[in-house]
DNA sequence: TTACCTATATATAACGC
DNA sequence: TGCGTTATATATAGGTA
């Protein structure tokens, strides 16, 4: 999109490749916005720029996370096992206590607002789950999960 | 980019929300690929469809290597914690003497691993989910991600 | 790096199968 | 759901300040 149909191959001048950059990863850092809200999706964006600067990007949920949740699916619905996931998993978490904190102490009542969503997600979860398995009834089920969450409630 | 210009929020029609989940989730991707490649960089995309479902992209580098890249990195490149921790550490100690939030704050760990506990449980609940889901289906596969880039050739 | 300015290249919303 | 079409909305290459 330009003046010029650009080939999509590594961008040699260094000047061009930086400034390149600098304008397609606003674009693209919209376009995931764009895409979370519409859609309502999680979302984690990660870029290194050229000079090698962290550019982050994610939706309602943070970073961190996103990537937990990447993390502790199964590895069938990964796609692929990850090597050291129980080290990525805590390294994970130390940082998303730090934010939290910082969080927490920026805006205390922020504590309880997680918690309200956490518990309208779990609900929400449920109230599917519980329609799937309703038309899967007739189906063997994999394992009664509905007896998983009371622990959770208020 | 359409017939109409369509406001950024929550698309409540449910089909809506997953047809355009599909289209723009290709347009998303297209674009990182771009990006990786033109200027080069490390890039890693996580996102959960709708339906829950994975929707991964990386660049030359895969998406465990992207994360070990931002999880090794310093606090204060990485930035999002915040660099002054320790002051604020300090400060939330101090404000755990006053504030009624007292007793959640004396321990944040506790009540985040809490947190990190109950968010397992939702990760599990939505895989779950998405199982259940996948079997009201009919075509489980996810777009073909080979067709992506066709027209990017030169 | 950043901002703004076109001319073009792309993305995509609504529709039809 | 998945695709192709078409009319519009956006993104952006190259240039300039």
């Amino acid at each position: 999109m330009g003046r010029v149909k650009l080939a999509i191959k590594r961008i040699e001048n260094n000047t061009n490749r930086h400034v390149t950059f600098s304008k397609r990863r606003n674009g693209l850092i919209k376009k995931a916005y764009e895409l979370s809200v519409l859609c309502d999706i999680d979302i984690a964006l990660l870029m290194f720029s050229p000079s090698r600067r962290l550019c982050p990007f994610s939706g309602r949920h943070g970073v961190e996370d996103v990537l937990l949740r990447y993390l502790n699916m199964s590895d069938n619905d990964r796609g692929e096992p990850i090597q050291n996931r129980e080290y990525l998993i805590s390294m994970l978490q130390r940082l998303k206590r730090e934010s939290d904190m910082a969080t927490q102490l920026a805006n205390p009542g922020a504590l309880n607002e997680k918690i309200e969503e956490i518990q309208k997600e779990i609900y929400a979860c449920q109230q599917q789950l519980q329609i799937s398995e309703e038309r899967l009834r007739y189906k063997p089920r994999p394992a009664p999960f509905s007896t998983l969450f009371v622990r959770s409630r208020p």
